[in-house]
DNA sequence: TCAAGATCTGGACTGAGTCAAGAAAAAGAT
DNA sequence: ATCTTTTTCTTGACTCAGTCCAGATCTTGA
């Protein structure tokens, strides 16, 4: 990822610390929840108020410089790969969450056979199952 | 929709006025939340717990019976449309919910090109957009 | 350097769902 | 019809994830 501070600026966001600082612990773990995010920056800068990591994080997604998913039966998950509508794959058991390419690369990579009048803008995908270590202990 | 008697011992799920209730508000309003739910089963039977709603929204659901789907950003959502695995689409906007019925008619009906080693049992697809009222209005 | 506006802090609050003890009800046997 | 056992319901407390708000602090641009 290039420079947060560029990444910012060229995107119109003010650069303050604490939005360095939860971009970074995005980039650094992918798919996490919000409070694990605040722990990370924690460690990092030593402190920040849970109200300014949901603003950072709002802040980010609105502007495209992250993604926010939300699972079935989970917190809200952020992550910094943007642009290509990858899909997710989830484990059912322990809730493992990875990548899966998205076949189109672009929004929506479906259609639907009857839309009932809407103007669909993206088809969400999130395979489920179970992951490989799962698997093997099962 | 069968007798929910017969419904019910059909699946081995004992029968309470209670479940009965919660079984008819699900098919009346589908796509409901469990709050909603609540609200019109005080309306049809004049009284029931919250925690005796989310038993029977779960023990419908494990058994079958009913499905729970969670779009991201919204409490969960009750309905009776059970076995075909459709999907829905869903309005950014007003965030009514429609039936999208599946290409393929049962899980997984997508597959990813790379699974990371996950055995898959579900592709779970949203699709989002505006609705034909919110496109009018706006 | 300064002023204006944005952001952060800290704590209170909300919504959705869960936990737990005791009362009430359903099912099955008799 | 009655009784016993197990399940379910009620009530209220609690947790988690997220939001609200007043005042302090910081960033940006002049």
């Amino acid at each position: 990822m290039s420079d947060p501070t560029v990444l910012l600026r060229n995107h119109g966001v003010p650069v303050t610390a604490q939005r360095i600082a939860v971009l970074n612990a995005v980039t650094k773990l992918p798919h996490s929840t919000a409070d694990t995010i605040a722990e990370e920056v924690r460690a990092s800068i030593g402190a920040i108020s849970k109200q300014a990591v949901y603003d950072a994080l709002a802040t980010l997604t609105s502007k495209g410089i992250i993604r926010r998913i939300q699972p079935a039966g989970s917190p809200a998950l952020f992550e910094t790969r943007v642009g290509d509508n990858h899909h997710h794959i989830i484990c059912r058991t322990c809730g493992t969450t990875a990548d899966v390419d998205c076949a189109v690369g672009e929004r929506p990579c479906l259609s639907a056979a009857d839309n009932s009048g809407f103007k669909i803008d993206e088809a969400e995908v999130i395979f489920w199952g179970t992951c490989p270590d799962c698997l093997a202990s099962s």
